[in-house]
Formats: structure tokens, sequence, C-alpha cells
DNA sequence: GGAAAGCGCAACCAATAGGTTGCATTTGTT
DNA sequence: AACAAATGCAACCTATTGGTTGCGCTTTCC
């Protein structure tokens, strides 16, 4: 069996990174903002934290290091946009959990029927 | 205006923690041993990594303390077994970002024809 | 041309995370 | 009773994280 490369199960690709990003309440704003479909420059996603310039810049990298978002330059600012593959290849992970749970229930259970 | 508590009151529980939680390819393959629905106990999923027993203790706490695991004690082992609800909220959430974002291309969209 | 807005880079700092070792405690086995 | 297995607890160490400040560079606006 051709198991070498995901029939569709686990791509051996790390997933840590991705839910590591997303651990962090400052983060979670951040992409809340961004994911309304605007674009908006560093400057613009600090207002109103109680953070400084440099802390989001950090927080940005973050994410944009597992795809989530991605800045691109225009001028002297630069605009980041939210980028939704990484959260759908999430979802899916936690898809396929929940298969995995769902399916020793329903063995559980067809067991104890017989 | 009385915004004290945002419109549809977005449960403004943290999510950050699970999220953090799962961040840690140790702890995911705890998930991915125990959510196969048999419990284990700490020796046993001690076996293979090549971790100690104490650290993968603390993984499971860390994973105990956002409720996505929980240990039973019998006789001198305490057993650990899975717990599906939290990583079902996330997912929840997970597409309440997705849909926000699509929301955001199909506003785009229709903008862009007329 | 000069001021100011917007960033990037680097150094630095405190707190937390991930891991270890050592030892005491409880429980099972013979 | 004696021994081994399975944990719990605590101290300790190092690397990473989240945050700051300071400074210099480019782009925009009068």
């Amino acid at each position: 069996m051709s198991q070498r490369r995901s029939r569709r199960a686990a791509k051996r690709r790390p997933r840590a990174p991705v839910f590591a990003a997303l651990g962090d309440e400052v983060r979670l704003a951040l992409i809340a903002k961004l994911c309304a479909g605007q674009p908006y420059s560093i400057s613009q996603l600090t207002e109103g934290t109680g953070l400084t310039r440099q802390a989001i810049t950090k927080h940005l990298r973050v994410l944009e290091s597992v795809g989530i978002v991605h800045g691109v330059h225009r001028g002297r600012e630069s605009l980041f946009e939210f980028d939704p593959k990484p959260m759908e290849e999430t979802k899916k992970y936690l898809n396929f959990v929940s298969e995995q749970w769902d399916q020793a229930l329903s063995r559980l259970k067809s067991f104890l029927e017989d």
C-alpha cells in the first residue's frame, strides 16, 4: 500500500506551529480584524491595543511565518491581509481528530450492543 | 452606545489557551493516541517518545487544563482519556473566521460586478 | 527642503515553557 | 514483608516568548 504519502490523512508536515501561532489573544484579535477582508497597516493594527507598534509587528511576523497573513509594501507603509489556507488546513485536522473519536465511539457502541 | 458585551454576545471566553495547548507536536501526538478511544496510563503514553515520564506528565496537565483530556486514577496508575468538547468549540471558532472571510469575498465580488 | 509618518533592526529584559534529576508515596505482586 | 511499578512533588536549568526602548532609513506632505 502506498502509504508513502498521505492517502488522505496524516501528512507529516507539522501542524503545531499554526496552532501555536493561534495560541495568543493578541494574535487572535489581529486575525479577527483582518479576516473581515480589509487590509490594515501596522500602525492601524496597533491602534486600540495597549501595545507598541513593534510588539504588533512581532505578532504579525509570527502569523506570517505560518502563512495566516501576508504583508505587502505600499509606499511607506506595509499592509497586511488575511490568508485563509492555513486555517482551512487546521479545520481539516480537527475534523480528522473528531472523526477518529466518533469512530471509536461507534465501535464501542456496536460492541456493547452485541 | 451600549457596546457592553458586543452584539451577539460573542463569548469573550478566551480561546487562545486551547490553541496554545495544541501548539506542540508532543501534545498533538498524545492527542492522536488518545482520540482513538482507548485510555492510556502515563507510563504507556511515555513509551516511544524520547522523553521523560515527567515531561509527558506536564504535557498531559497542559491538555487537562483546557479540558482536552482528563485523567482518572485507577489503582496505582492514572489513566488519561480524550475529551472532545474543547476541540469542537475550536472548530466552531475556525468556522466563524472562515465565514467572515467568505462573506468579505462575496461582498467584494458583488461590488466588482456592479 | 524639512518635518513627520511609518517601518525595520537590534539590544535588552522578565516571565514562561519544556525538559531534566532526585526523592517520597502509594499500590500491586510474590 | 519485601520489592517493583506508577506517580506525585519540587528544585533546577535553558531556550523561547512577549514585550520594551532607541535609532536610523524611506516616503509623504507642506
